[in-house]
DNA sequence: CATGAATGAGGGTTCATTCAT
DNA sequence: CATGAATGAACCCTCATTCAT
């Protein structure tokens, strides 16, 4: 069984400098997976963007996955943001206005940086240890399944695990989709016609 | 503007001794992702798995990326077979009937061969050229769009071509990611709930 | 101490099929290493061009090497054709007229093929056996030498060898370069100043 | 119109370490040039030779070829400084002295290092930047050119370009041949008559 | 004799990572 | 701590040559 690389940042700098070059080494790494796809992406031309020498980036990160790592959790606490606060004003929420919130917000967080959320989702080699996407819809999913126990007397009675995943599978497919895909080829318009109709989906299908 | 690597066969070979070559080379292709994944499928490693010489290989196949297309597209005939199939048997169905069949087809689909399934849809970097997963919902969203158009006085009058991506890509979405990612941890029981739950996604979007 | 590859002929096939063979061979390869230089002459190459199979080309050569030394034995037989006409011609000749026309017949010699000249001359790595040039070299030299001694009552005595090698090395250096080097620079009237220059250095070298 | 590979250096190291790796490298290259050839100067076995990693040959060299054109060029710069030497005494002197100068720095040029010149005027697939050889010839065309200008008094009216070229390309031939081919087999006084001769031909042509 | 599929050594090149300074 | 020269395993790919059909 080979031994995966570890992901963990080296140190947890707090300090000025330190934290300067750790945010500059990410910053990098994002800027140049955007820009010219993981496979290009390599130690020294990161380093070199960050403007900080290959030692520096391995006195800081243990490898090459550490960094995109790193990458993935900065760009996913984003997204959780997003998700996170549509969700606490969801809880309050009747379902539908709940829902239509829950859709913007996954609209909304796609499109921080589409582009980079592309290249993680697409092309980074799964570690097997957290699998990114699924990451980021686990949390999703407990949110969301906590919203439907809380309200789980304005429709029908069922399982509330499944249902979840349902509504939270969906809801992230087409909004992922939209965004990362057609994003150039469709108006404000169509974008707020697939809100309406995510909408009615997951209404429809709780009630 | 970077070229691509050119992903089409270099012969097409189909008698004897070649077409057993290129066969031992994509499903060694195809074994290879399943096991290590794309980063670790190497040409060399390729070719030794198929039991054949390096050279033989780029008598064959211009690179990597077009065995990678090689094992795409072989898997996509498979997978589509499927779908094609259950959406010919829906034409004829009643619209619940329909979503049904078609949401058990993906599954069915999606279970030919999971691993491999994922692998494609999650690591291999995409051309550009065709995108894959893309390209498989692209004909099931064409098919399914005109099952739409025939059966459109049993629903609601919509914009067809957002209701079909719509179904097109919840259901994508909810069978591949039961498929390929808790098969193991779902019962044959989870998965007829799953379709039922799915066709009531779908199916009452659509009325 | 490495043994160097072959460079004679498998056969010397007289009969038909195999001589269109073997002239289609050597032509392709000349016409190859013209449009693409050595290092892309492969004999796959050679073999497709030639319209033959790769198995077939080894049936009458032994290798690549002797593909290039037939080529050249080839051009050289046309060369020292000319050369030699051109001296046969000049033993009846007083010096100047036949130091004239040995320049005259250097140009063209030059001329039958300048590309395949140059790249005999520059781009194929020297077996060590046959010097190419040296070769063409040593028989004009020693035609050279033998008009020499028939008309050494015309010009001061000396080392017959040595002043041949002064004509024959000056003559060979003017005709090359201008003709494989600035042949597209040069008009018809330069070309014809540098015969009577070419020609005054050796007459007045010789007086 | 196929693209020529770089020939020029990376990265201009001139302190410590990486000048010493860098003239490791283009020293080993020159004696690979000379025991073995162009072609089996593999950039693995200039690396290995220079007691150096592949991987830091290409940290300064882009390829073969620059590797190359960099012992190309230290050796032209040795060949030049005797024969700009050369024409610097000879501006002072009549010109008989002159062309002796000339040429007895002609063949000292050859003569430090005749294996290496050699290799490098036969060998070397012409990238068509830089002709090698012609390069020299160039500056030395040039400067025997403004030599004859300066002395244009002492010999006949001519084209000076013309009569530049005919004694420099008859001086380079005839050192050439004799110092890169024939050195074993001439002895010094070989030499000096070889002197004499080429002296001869060239104040008699000019005269 | 012809064919062309198959071979595999070997060449060019990159890049994650280390370590002396 | 920072630097960046050095490393070398590992990749991709070509091509001279062989040999079963």
């Amino acid at each position: 069984m080979p031994r995966k690389p570890p992901t963990k940042p080296r140190k947890y700098a707090s300090q000025g400098r330190s934290r300067a070059t750790v945010d500059a080494l990410i910053e990098a790494t994002a800027r140049i997976l955007v820009r010219d796809g993981f496979d290009k992406a390599s130690t020294n031309r990161i380093a070199e963007k960050a403007g900080v020498s290959v030692g520096s980036l391995y006195q800081y990160f243990p490898g090459k996955e550490a960094l995109v790592t790193a990458v993935t959790k900065r760009h996913s606490q984003e997204l959780m943001q997003v998700v996170r606060g549509a969700l606490a004003q969801a809880a309050a929420l009747p379902m539908e206005q709940a829902v239509r919130t829950l859709v913007a917000a996954a609209i909304e967080a796609h499109r921080i940086d589409p582009k980079l959320h592309r290249v993680l989702a697409e092309q980074i080699p799964r570690t097997g240890r957290l699998e990114n996407t699924e990451v980021l819809n686990g949390e999703t999913y407990a949110l969301f399944r906590a919203y439907l126990e809380a309200h789980c007397d304005e429709f029908r009675t069922v399982d509330l695990g499944l249902a979840a995943f349902v509504c939270v599978t969906s809801i992230e497919a087409l909004t992922h989709t939209a965004v990362v895909h057609h994003s150039e080829s469709l108006s404000d318009e169509a974008f707020e016609a697939l809100v309406d109709e995510a909408t009615r989906l997951v209404v429809r299908y709780l009630q």
